[in-house]
DNA sequence: TCTATATGCTACTTGTTTGTAGTATTTAAT
DNA sequence: ATTAAATACTACAAACAAGTAGCATATAGA
């Protein structure tokens, strides 16, 4: 499980923004929290607007807000915007099809865990994360 | 869990090998039954060979065998050797430490996730693949 | 209306991975 | 020695990801 930086930061904003939900967040205030540089926030902060995870609001007292239920945004569904989840769900190996009739030498060890992992990666949420543990950011 | 494709590649060939263990290989037999292009394929082979997984023999009559035992080379070994294993023993979100001490919002639901990765690419190695049951190259 | 404080857009730069081309080297067999 | 069949090396090209810069747009409030 390696994800691609724009989706690390993607999920460290979500996280930093689930602490305190209501509220309206500016670029500026994520920034001075996470270490990510102001012009590659910004662009990411938009795609996240576009995928429709939260909402932005232009101008003199803007800000980003959640457009969702923090219930609604699963570690999965992040992901899947900007990386399509089928790289993790799909193949170890690179094969086009994994099934058990033309299985490879990994399947029967591998099957199991990548459905766990994907499990995982749908039922966990902004709500259910452990937000009020946080320490790092 | 997605690696890069020369990792990939690294795994299909030499699962492909183990198949026929005492055999010398040639790159021209691998190429075609693995889809892999001639020079990339050539590359890799050399890569494998330095990492001490293989050994070559240069000249008519040369290809490359196993310059190990099959159980005493584990995915996790091809991986770290090409990649590096830390990236995906790492921080999910990318942060520089991970401890109990200083928990980010994943940590108690992520820690158990990892290590049992871990402990499948370290203790699933060449020998005890189902081999035989490979149709898949 | 003007200004300060926000976000949005487009284009560029840099770095890394992936893939390709051409040439050199090695060695068994004749 | 020569040849054929193999691997090794170096450099380049293309695709993608990561990061930066500058200008455009929106809006609350003085
Ligand atoms: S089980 Fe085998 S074929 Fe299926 S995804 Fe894993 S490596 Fe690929
Ligand atoms: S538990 Fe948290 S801090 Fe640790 S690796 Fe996972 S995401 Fe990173």
């Amino acid at each position: 499980m390696k994800l691609q930086k724009t989706t690390e930061y993607s999920l460290r904003i979500l996280i930093y923004m689930a602490k305190e939900s209501e509220k309206i967040h500016t670029a500026k205030s994520i920034l001075e929290n996470l270490n990510i540089s102001d012009k590659y926030l910004r662009r990411i902060m938009t795609q996240l607007t576009k995928f429709g995870f939260i909402t932005s609001v232009q101008g003199k007292e803007g800000g980003y807000f959640f457009a969702k239920k923090l219930e609604d945004i699963s570690i999965a569904d992040v992901i899947n915007a900007f990386e399509g989840l089928e790289k993790y769900s799909g193949c170890v190996l690179g094969f086009e099809e994994c099934s058990d009739e033309n299985p490879c030498a990994f399947h029967y060890k591998w099957k199991e865990f990548r459905s766990n992992l994907i499990k995982f990666l749908k039922t966990t949420n902004l709500s259910n994360i452990e937000v009020e543990q946080i320490l790092k950011f």
